[in-house]
DNA sequence: TCAAAAGTGTTATTAGTACACCCATGT
DNA sequence: ACATGGGTGTACTAATAACACTTTTGA
């Protein structure tokens, strides 16, 4: 039989929510191929570690997050011969969803990490290295469709959020308004989506929200279905 | 940076649906390791191959069945550096799902071949080789969320079927019973999902039923959510 | 007092569920 | 005639959407 050498990378894409808007961290590359043109963060799987293993590595080389106020979850591996133009490399791609603002640290390439509007980074203009545009879409219709069954959406927050700040959430992810009447209820119904803590917070005006932290619940029952 | 020989395999979990109950295509191993157990069909990627046509290539060294007349998906990669004791494997897995009756191909290892029903090769009993029995589990899932907001359920019906089979298909892959009524206005009623043919059949008793054929919808809008 | 955001009430519409009942065939 | 599955009617229930309205703060 023939044999081919391939190598096994992990990339990421690091989605928060600010400002109302989706973002997600690029990185600008500084050597060929592709230079100077925005790539997801990734690297190469090291010997002894599992998938999941290397994309939390991956993780924390970029951002400083703990693992228990993000989540981490691989959607799609892409192996087109031709992905990649220094060889065959098979990518399992990873998302992470973690709070905001979140803190880029200095980890040797931090100059050349850059924060991206998603919808601003999938119009026709930007230049994106490798097949990452495809993945950047792929990751994003997942982050879309894993908001309507699971709680995942509370990651996107601090600890502690008032249920407006879910709601911009739910609104930047999906990219639509909702109701604020109609959100709150149906948040607050669902069993350990959300628990109260009792206090309130008056930042912006306005009478003072409840403030929430994130429940038990992993799965959303019954399912947050975004409007056609 | 050290580096280790990685090798890139795709495995298959090949559905289909027969006597109401979900079926999975299994080879009975001949040889170390895992000998005589049962282990998902896969190989190796080829060079120059990309994912999708090696997942192709060895559904069609299983089975013969028309391209158009099946559906075949990336659903996870597992890379755990235990999961295959001859080296280090990363598998990207695949789940197709294709009509019944389904003829079994002389590739070679036909006699290997073993249909088995997914409820009892998940019951702990079952002797499955490598980390199968969690790709198996997660596939089914898979398929079974993909029932609800996709038309890939005709996949298991031939060329044409009535709105019972393919209730049939539903109530398999679910493992629940659904409301004859209530599924045929719903189904009938999504647009492109099934397409009457004017023709009708009348096998196994009682008021002959309408044949239809897929239609061209890929999405059901609205969704069929399954009972919970 | 006014603007602004939080949270509650109310109603109309729609989707889902249960099940009665008629239809069209084979035996 | 009767059993069998195909297909229709209909009433009940639950989820959704729209929006008026009250509450509680800061300015």
């Amino acid at each position: 039989m023939i044999t081919e050498t391939v190598r096994v990378a992990v990339d990421m894409a690091v989605f928060t929510v600010r400002d109302n808007r989706l973002w997600i961290l690029m990185i600008r590359r500084g050597k060929t191929p592709y230079e100077g043109m925005l790539a997801l963060p990734g690297g190469f799987l090291e010997p002894g570690e599992d998938l999941d293993q290397a994309a939390y590595r991956e993780l924390t080389e970029e951002t400083s997050v703990l693992p228990e106020h993000m989540h981490l979850e691989q959607f799609h591996s892409y192996g087109s011969p031709g992905r990649d133009p220094r060889g065959r490399v098979v990518a399992v791609a990873y998302f992470a969803l973690i709070p905001t603002p979140p803190t880029t640290e200095a980890g040797g390439d931090a100059a050349e990490v850059e924060w991206t509007p998603v919808d601003d980074l999938l119009r026709a203009d930007a230049d994106i290295a490798f097949d990452h545009r495809r993945i950047v879409a792929d990751a994003v219709e997942r982050v879309q469709a894993k908001l309507e069954h699971t709680t995942v959406a509370t990651r996107f927050c601090g600890e502690i959020f008032t249920i407006s700040q879910l709601r911009q959430v739910y609104e930047a992810v999906w990219d639509r308004s909702l109701d604020p009447a109609n959100f709150y209820r149906k948040v607050t119904k669902i069993a350990d989506f959300v628990v109260s803590t009792g206090q309130t917070t008056s930042i912006g005006g306005g009478r003072p929200a409840g403030l929430y932290r994130a429940g038990d619940a992993r799965t959303l029952e019954p399912p947050m279905y975004r409007p056609r």
